[in-house]
DNA sequence: CCTACCGATCGGTAGG
DNA sequence: CCTACCGATCGGTAGG
């Protein structure tokens, strides 16, 4: 398992080293990488700039030069972090309420490629919430605009009728609940079916408290 | 915040340091509420034994008297807080199915007196599952045993009439993601309110999923 | 249990 | 961006 993940971080750094195409000014975007792959084999708790460096293939001053002290890199590399979760999220184009809250569950709750790397790094991250205020406000704002696409699909849902009339904003804060409980169960515990048995709790409660059953 | 948090250790402290009542060999519970208070104020990236040493009111070489190395001690501090999380919810003593799958929600979702305080120690723990064996078979452990609490009531309740015919073990799957991700949010966004939010959740799963409609 | 100390490593900087 | 280096701090131990 450990090797897993330094290969995909060994196959993302080929990917990233092939022919040079745009600007190294791209030397954010692959610190940003480094980072997460440091993080990723070491844990926030042991991440340091010098094995950031080596990520990076360069030495710990490079990676000074970009960002000034290690906090200011972590504060970047938490906003790029979450970027890549909504970035999954975006991929749903669908309006119609029913489909659109289905497919979003299937995004926030399995999707993978390197899901559980993802999570990983994200729960390394929330850890330091109670220590760093930044972190704190950066992972709240992520939360609150997660929960507003899902407020807002219920809402739709109930205006046409094929939700049940029930408070949207509590629904969307239990499947946020659900998301958050799925995923750190999925890591914490190593279990990749916490995420499918969590689809399944949301589907059951989608079914149970949203659906109007037409009958 | 950062004050009460103190507040909250000093006082635990004061408590332990009352009348002389039991032997000296309780330096063991001394240490791990030593522990307890290091981690809740500096995190887990920054918990040193120094630190521990502070709090325990010794030198840092009185804790590697009774802790060999900083990891002896961190799996000996993860069982005295799991052990914390499994008292509260052993006071639940009611054997009716119904009352008591809500009263231990209630404990589970809930309780606190210094619920919040163990929230943030076993956020820090639980981000050291991916990197220490020996962590994620303890919260392992631990969630199972939970698990099988749920699991336990919620078959009772079949057999009783009370519940619909369910998996329950997804049933006490789903539940246990509730609480897993109402803990999170908890701490990680810092509100209070996500764990009465999920207490809501969990009942309204239960009223949907499990619970017979006598009509 | 304490004092004193060990080698290793940390984040960050000076000077180029 | 690199080499070389800074003071501070880490986990752990020797000797008592």
């Amino acid at each position: 398992m450990g090797n897993a993940v330094i290969d995909t971080c060994r196959i993302i750094h080929a990917m990233e080293d092939s022919p040079g195409e745009y600007a190294r000014s791209d030397s954010n975007e692959e610190i940003m990488l480094a980072t997460y792959c440091a993080l990723r084999e070491h844990g926030y708790a042991d991440l340091t700039i010098k094995r950031i460096a080596e990520e990076y293939g360069k030495s710990t001053a490079a990676v000074h030069y970009y960002y000034e002290t290690k906090d200011d890199l972590l504060v970047a590399f938490l906003d790029y972090l979450l970027d890549q979760f909504i970035d999954t999220v975006h991929e749903v184009e669908t309006v119609d309420p029913q489909q659109r809250l289905d497919l979003l569950l299937d995004k926030l709750l399995t999707d993978p490629a390197d899901h559980r790397n993802l999570l990983v790094a994200l729960l390394e991250m929330q850890s330091q919430a109670p220590y760093k205020i930044t972190f704190r406000e950066q992972l709240q704002q992520n939360d609150e605009y997660l929960r507003y696409l899902l407020r807002t699909v219920i809402s739709h849902g109930i205006e046409e009728g094929v939700f049940s009339d029930v408070d949207a904003e509590h629904a969307a804060q239990s499947l946020m609940t659900i998301v958050h409980g799925a995923r750190t169960r999925a890591v914490v515990l190593d279990d990749p079916n916490a995420l499918v048995t969590a689809r399944r709790t949301a589907d059951d409660y989608v079914d149970a408290v949203l659906q109007t059953n037409p009958e």
